[in-house]
DNA sequence: CGCGGGATTGAGCCGAATCAATGCAGGTGG
DNA sequence: CCACCTGCATTGATTCGGCTCAATCCCGCG
């Protein structure tokens, strides 16, 4: 990488300071195919709520999450909105090679996006080979994620779901904020969605997503700062919880 | 396609009588490309109950369904299997960018595959963007199907799982045997897979699946012929009892 | 013909949904 | 500053769908 010339470090000094450089699509691109995307990259702020792909409506274009949180969400015909899943920094989103979004995309925190047009985009991943590898292996990776979903709502009763959905969240604040091998103790994260949505990401209700975080709370494994901030106290049981073997447990 | 003469008819004949021709990962190659990807194919027969791939052991090939269906299954680390999707023909099989497999894929039926050896795909994919590109598609449309599933999971309860279920199913085996724009009335189709099979897959148990079948059948809107025959009666009846689950299909 | 595994049917129970209050914080206007 | 409102979260009481446990049926097969 260090024999391509024809891009400058002029060119590639918003890539350097960018905090997913490494794990978003642009990561295996050389200098030169990561100046020629840099060349089409736009970055663009959303704030907490904003629509970002409409399901159903042409995609106007295509991004990186550098920061914050999205919320992917199936509309169903009778007007109820089901969450699909969560895209994190580092992810992917919008849907290539289908003018038609299968399912919107939400804030459900502030962002920050490094967008790139539709059409350009799309230009280049045929004219890039690696960005079309990198888009294969994103997607392959959601498919895992959605699959472990799958499974958690097959058999996992309430307090699993919840206790996986905390675990799944504390890991992933713990590798934004210590991007080293931290050893899960992580002293706070923020819970980005709203409870309704916690429960619909969940397949429960609000009731019982409340009832089970008391729970938690009352058993000293995590600790409610407020409606969104919480702490994990008990890593150990918490994992125990999120059953991988359903030898639970007290209460 | 009547361009290109390094092809040869002679190498090409293998796919000519392929059923699923152009619907597979093949689907849209030049002749070139094609015979190339036809140099390194090799038909396996499996049979029911065969294991195809071990979740965890590195891939040994890949492959396109030609007959039969196949199940994704998980291996939980307590010894239980769960279902995560089912391969029609024309799907894909094998994780490309993993030497590790994530799941197992067992056939559910008799099976015909169109097997690559790992290694030999692998260097196409980097030689053909094309087919890089479909493996994307394929992939793509393996998530939408996990999300619609997943929807499915959330929020419906035993009855509209069971009628998804069969939907999908009489949906695919028109396809299949009509090949056109048949008014969906299928005479039969054949439920691949056991009660506890299915059970696992829809998230609900043995009883429960079997009392909704006989619920749907004393209702007149299937007919059980055997514990693997089925015939869909009502098929507007059926359709509403899904539950407005809009977007068909496996995985 | 009897055996065995999958499928069906039945009775009772339990966990999560539902229905219904109450609590709580942030914002707004008096 | 307080009273009030509004939206979200928590807590409690009750109901109900699907699970569990258990018996029986069905059918292929040696």
């Amino acid at each position: 990488m260090s024999s391509e010339r024809s891009a400058s470090v002029f060119e590639l000094r918003p890539c350097q300071r960018c905090m997913v450089r490494h794990s978003g699509v642009c990561g295996h691109l050389s200098d030169s195919e990561l100046a020629e995307l840099n060349r089409i990259a736009h970055i663009r702020e959303f704030s907490a709520g904003e629509e970002i792909l409409s399901q159903g409506e042409p995609t106007q274009f295509f991004g990186t999450v550098q920061e914050g949180i999205i919320k992917l969400c199936a509309l169903e015909s009778d007007g109820a909105k089901h969450i699909l899943g969560l895209l994190f920094p580092s992810d992917f989103v919008g849907r290539i090679y289908n003018r038609e979004s299968p399912f919107s995309a939400e804030a459900a925190t502030d962002l920050k996006l490094c967008t790139f047009s539709h059409d350009a985009f799309e230009r280049l991943v045929r004219e890039i080979p690696a960005l079309g590898h990198a888009l294969l292996e994103k997607t392959l990776n959601e498919l895992d994620a959605c699959h472990d979903w799958r499974v958690l709502l097959n058999r996992k009763n309430a307090k699993q779901r919840v206790a996986s959905f905390l675990m799944m969240l504390a890991r992933r604040s713990e590798l934004m904020h210590c991007p080293r091998n931290a050893p899960l103790e992580s002293p706070h994260f923020e819970v980005p969605l709203s409870r309704a949505d916690i429960a619909d990401f969940l397949g429960l209700t609000v009731e019982t997503v409340s009832r089970q975080f008391t729970r938690l709370k009352v058993d000293g494994v995590i600790d409610v700062m407020n409606a969104r901030q919480f702490r994990v106290l008990d890593p150990q049981t918490l994992e125990d919880l999120t059953g991988r073997h359903f030898g639970d447990d007290e209460s």
